[in-house]
DNA sequence: GCTCCATACTTTATCGATAAAGTAACATGA
DNA sequence: TCATGTTACTTTATCGATAAAGTATGGAGC
């Protein structure tokens, strides 16, 4: 009456009842006659009709959507490119698949997070998380207890209805790691956002073993979060009560750009004095000045995947594969 | 039986019936006995019982759900900070009132583009652009044939239906063009991805005004899109045929940026040779060396305020106001 | 003329949640 | 004692689309 039309409106106007108008537009074999094919194709028309999909998810009790969650606890959470270029690369592969994507912000202490685990589970289907550890945690546990196939992003986790999307963390810390060494580098600052996250701790753990092998010295710089503010007070009270390493290890490239920064303004020379190294590579990071000395893995392609093993959960309400582990190449530059 | 336990399955374990498991569930006045609200509560806990939403919706007639469109012709979608950053506030508006936001890349020549109407239609009822003109105007025309109210971000356009939320384009451009006349700059070289772009071209409109009150030259490259590449190709090509300029005002901080690295790989100071303006801040222009002389708005904020609009929009049928025009910020920096 | 079978539809029932109206059981007051 | 409420539910109908089963009409074949 008020709102869209209906397939019943379709039909009244032409005289025949809604069923009929369903099978012309799906196509049914039950054939309709051309005529009345005709008549109705133009009375959708006229009258704008769109199925509801709210309808349709009902009948077909299934969502073509798929449930992305960015747990954060920072209201900007899209700020970091490489979470931005997962939620990219599964957009295009659910759009491409006549899914659409529901993207939700949460927060840690958000009373919403039940709510929107229902949502997913009728609406949504699956998750896939990026954000700080504690919460995915909590969220792990909560989104298991109520049966959700997940997939998670950076971090591994052993149950039958999660899939892990991870990259070769450890394997390109230490491509880094022994750049700076083989360019005589002995002392060695790793700045991380926290120690904990899971991706970092594999990358400081990458540094690790190189410098265990090579008998270097490993200090870890937690700087709380990985802006250019933490950042640079982190590295500037470090210098302060410990002096100058012979490198900096960025957890990332944003870092590793802050530290840069902090590093020229005291009139040190990147690589010169010090070689300073990031990690999953800005689009422009050899495009800075100087070019990072970085580590790129394909985020877009990572969301992609997501997409592809989502589709694949959801049809089997399981994994066939629980982890994967996707290449990360090394990227040669001026900073180090 | 196989899939989600449903209100009848919980009502059935409980002996009463569905409406009476509806009703605890909604707190309905309709008082229900303290005993059975445990039971059914214990219940509800017990079976994991979660609502189906499809179904709530399609009885409620409302679909809780924003839509977003990114409309644009690379995959990579969500490259520009801009366009990121208002996904994210218009997904955090969209989470705390209860809203999910779908998201949708979408080209220019896919043919999903009515589908993706209709689900928008019904299921996502409003839709925010971005992204290339051209594919913009297709769009825009298509979404009012289905009576779609929309909001544009970045484009002006009188219709009943649409809201425009924009931002002070022209006049940034203006402040950061005086600031270059003041510091004695006079031949000016504007690099815009297509001067077409509706924000882009109220851009170099900001600068003409400038150059035509100080009697100042200005020639406006195309780059074909915003990349690095295509910019520092476009760059170098036209200082092969008309040399230097006094200063290249960057359509965006991912320009400028690409312009300061090739000039300084041509042993240029910037700013002492040539200077250097960005435009839609990224947030570590400041960071940059030199950080950079931009515009900065609060794209996370523009975000809010389309999800607020839009819920008014839902909500009337229509706008109440409709083009908005936020406040952008100069930036100063050492690029110019 | 009658059966058999396409053809071109229509009817009915269903997905899950819920508003609106109905009902049984018991209590209270005049 | 009987009308009148109140409590605690149940029944029915509905949202829009559609699978499955049903029906009317006309023609072919014997």
């Amino acid at each position: 009456m008020n709102g869209q039309p209906t397939l019943k409106d379709v039909a009244r106007a032409c005289g025949v009842t809604a069923m009929t108008v369903s099978n012309v537009l799906n196509g049914r074999d039950k054939e309709v006659g051309p005529e009345t094919r005709k008549r109705i194709l133009k009375a959708i028309d006229d009258l704008g009709y769109r199925p509801n999909f709210a309808a349709k998810r009902l009948r077909a009790q299934k969502t073509s959507a798929i449930g992305m969650l960015v747990l954060d606890d920072v209201p900007e959470f899209l700020n970091d490119p490489f979470t931005t270029q997962v939620v990219a690369g599964l957009s295009n592969f659910a759009t491409e698949h006549g899914y659409s994507l529901i993207l939700q912000g949460l927060r840690s202490e958000s009373p919403s997070t039940v709510p929107m685990l229902g949502h997913l589970q009728t609406d949504g289907v699956c998750a896939i998380l990026s954000g700080s550890p504690d919460t995915r945690r909590k969220f792990i546990k909560r989104a298991l207890g109520l049966r959700v196939p997940l997939i998670l992003i950076q971090e591994e986790f052993d149950h039958p209805l999660v899939c892990s999307l991870r990259q070769d963390d450890r394997g390109a810390a230490r491509a880094i790691a022994e750049y700076l060494v083989d360019r005589g580098a002995r002392r060695f600052c790793y700045l991380a956002p926290s120690a904990h996250w899971p991706a970092i701790s594999e990358r400081i753990a990458g540094s690790q073993d190189v410098c265990n092998k090579a008998g270097c010295s490993l200090t870890v710089i937690e700087c709380g979060d990985e802006s250019f503010e933490a950042t640079q007070k982190a590295v500037a009270s470090s210098i302060g009560t410990e002096g100058l390493p012979d490198a900096y290890i960025g957890g990332n490239d944003r870092m590793a750009m802050a530290t840069i920064r902090l590093l020229q303004d005291r009139q040190l020379a990147v690589p010169e004095d010090v070689r300073v190294t990031g990690f999953n590579a800005f689009d422009f990071a050899s495009f800075a000045a100087p070019s990072l000395v970085t580590a790129r893995s394909d985020a877009y392609e990572m969301g992609r995947r997501a997409g592809i093993e989502m589709l694949k959960g959801i049809e089997l309400g399981g994994f066939e594969h629980n982890d994967f582990v996707l290449p990360v190449s090394f990227v040669a530059g001026q900073s180090a």
